[in-house]
DNA sequence: TTAGGGTTAG
């Protein structure tokens, strides 16, 4: 009972106090609290074990952690572990020290989907060093590396802009003691063509490595796929025939990506000829086609073609999905009439359709953007009672539109609403400090302010913007005290201006 | 973490 009312505090967020933390009684409560979490933990229990936990190392000195963790009267689990792991996300080198101290756990080791958690967290720091030296250990554990293990670093130069580290570090795969295969070699390449280094792709593996690894038609899906998102469906084109004439099959999938390849660079009317070439050489069109149509048309304005598509479907025996019914509602929204759009979502509920939260936040977005702020909280209310819960980017969509409309203590109430599943993240808080200058208030600068702390304290870096304009705002409102402290955190942040010294 | 469809505005 205790824990949960300490776990409230510790999580919920309060605009104007921001940011609660365990007074030191509860805290010395919490450490001593024998049986916080017994042997036999339900779903729930390991969820809020593991925000206990984080808490714990978010909060502890780093010198006492260690002791700290060994003292807990529990038993860590890799599952256990993993979602500590999750909710260090944004605190790298905390997360680190979590993991590292419990390596020497008396009566716990790490599993290998622990390491590649942290691996991808290091990796996300830039910290090579730490990666390489976790495969070591891996590997001396005899649990890994793995190929997802890899996956997991190449992924990481590629968002560091590193592709061609990415190409070496699947190359030395075997070097680590684990085997490659046509699975790791498609891992990679798909790595990199989602990331538009098609080029490299194609040019120095796949040419290269398709004969030793036997590229088979997801290798080929890859590449096609990969040219099709830098629009270059000529491209793509030529790989399709290039498999064809080396004896491979194009699967439905390979026409889909082809399909979607047309409309994303534009090409409505070679992507309707394409369409009707599939029908004429009795390619098996199935949902996905059909969804891709119905949006394809829709998002440049064709309603009536995408209409008529998503009749034809039916007519066809090919039922439409969830995710079908996501496209039309969401060209209804832009291109049509929110109302619409509501026709079709009461329409898909009659037949029997679960909206999923796609669903949800594309017709709230859609009722906001009217300006039906009224009907938009109702459909908010809606899905929490059929079980689906906001998420980020519905609180976020609410937000930003109340503000926008000069409704900034509803935008506010918005955000103190957000909870476990949907914790504000970089974009609900630069919406919300920039609504904070729209009334010129004094008060609201000082919840700039405050907003500004809170969202360092959970791991997000504000750009140096944000930094200046805050600390402008509370100069100029008399705000020099706290001028002065928003001073200090902009400093450790590295967000210094150049002409500042502390 | 081997391939294809549905969520953002500025």
């Amino acid at each position: 009972m205790l824990r949960r009312k300490i776990n409230r505090r510790v999580t919920k967020t309060k605009t104007n106090t921001v940011f609660l933390h365990l007074s030191p009684p509860l805290h010395r409560f919490f450490l001593s609290c024998p049986n916080f979490i017994t042997q036999s933990t339900s779903a729930l229990d390991t969820a809020a074990a593991a925000t206990d936990i984080a808490t714990l190392v978010l909060e502890s000195d780093p010198k006492s952690l260690r002791g700290s963790l060994h003292g807990l009267q529990l038993q860590f689990t890799p599952e256990l572990v993993d979602k500590v792991l999750k909710r260090l996300w944004f605190h790298g080198p905390k997360a680190l020290q979590f993991f590292k101290h419990l390596e020497y756990h008396p009566s716990y080791a790490h599993s290998a989907s622990s390491f590649d958690h942290a691996i991808d967290i290091a990796g996300r720091m830039r910290d090579y060093k730490t990666v390489w030296a976790l495969v070591a250990r891996m590997r001396a554990r005899r649990i890994g590396p793995s190929s997802k293990t890899f996956a997991i670093i190449a992924e990481r130069f590629v968002a560091a802009g590193k592709p061609d580290r990415a190409i070496k570090v699947f190359l030395s795969m075997r070097e680590h003691g684990c085997p490659q295969d046509l699975h790791s070699f498609n891992t990679i390449l798909d790595i990199l063509c989602k990331s538009k280094r098609v080029e490299m792709a194609y040019n120095n593996l796949f040419k290269v490595l398709r004969g030793k690894f036997k590229a088979d038609v997801v290798s080929y899906n890859i590449i096609a796929n990969g040219w099709c998102l830098i629009k270059r469906t000529p491209k793509a084109l030529e790989v399709l025939k290039e498999m064809v004439e080396r004896g491979l099959t194009p699967t439905i999938t390979t026409y889909n990506i082809l399909l979607k390849g047309y409309f994303r660079a534009g090409q409505l009317k070679e992507a309707w000829e394409f369409f009707l070439q599939m029908k004429e050489r009795e390619v098996e069109i199935d949902v996905v086609t059909y969804t891709t149509m119905v949006h394809g048309f829709g998002v440049v304005g064709e309603i009536k073609r995408a209409r008529k598509v998503f009749n034809e479907m039916v007519g066809e025996g090919i039922l439409p999905s969830t995710a079908t019914y996501n496209a039309m509602i969401q060209v209804l929204c832009k291109k049509d009439s929110v109302e619409n759009a509501v026709l079709m979502f009461e329409e898909m509920v009659k037949k029997g359709y679960v909206p999923n939260l796609t669903t949800y936040n594309v017709v709230i977005r859609g009722l906001f953007h009217a300006g039906n702020m009224d009907k938009a909280m109702e459909f908010i209310e809606r899905m929490k009672t059929d079980g689906c819960e906001p998420n980020v980017q519905t609180y976020n969509v609410a937000i930003r539109y109340f503000c926008d409309a000069g409704d900034v203590e509803k935008g506010l109430s918005m955000f103190e609403k957000m909870g476990q599943g949907s914790l504000p993240n970089l974009d609900t808080y630069n919406v919300l400090i920039s609504a904070m200058f729209v009334r010129k208030k004094s008060e609201d600068l000082v919840v700039a302010g405050k907003l500004l702390l809170e969202m360092v304290d959970r791991g997000f870096i504000p750009r140096k913007f944000t930094f200046n304009r805050v600390l402008n705002g509370l100069l100029l409102t008399g705000n020099q005290a706290f001028a002065k402290e928003i001073l200090r955190l902009q400093s450790k942040c590295g967000r210094l201006p150049r002409q500042f010294k502390l």
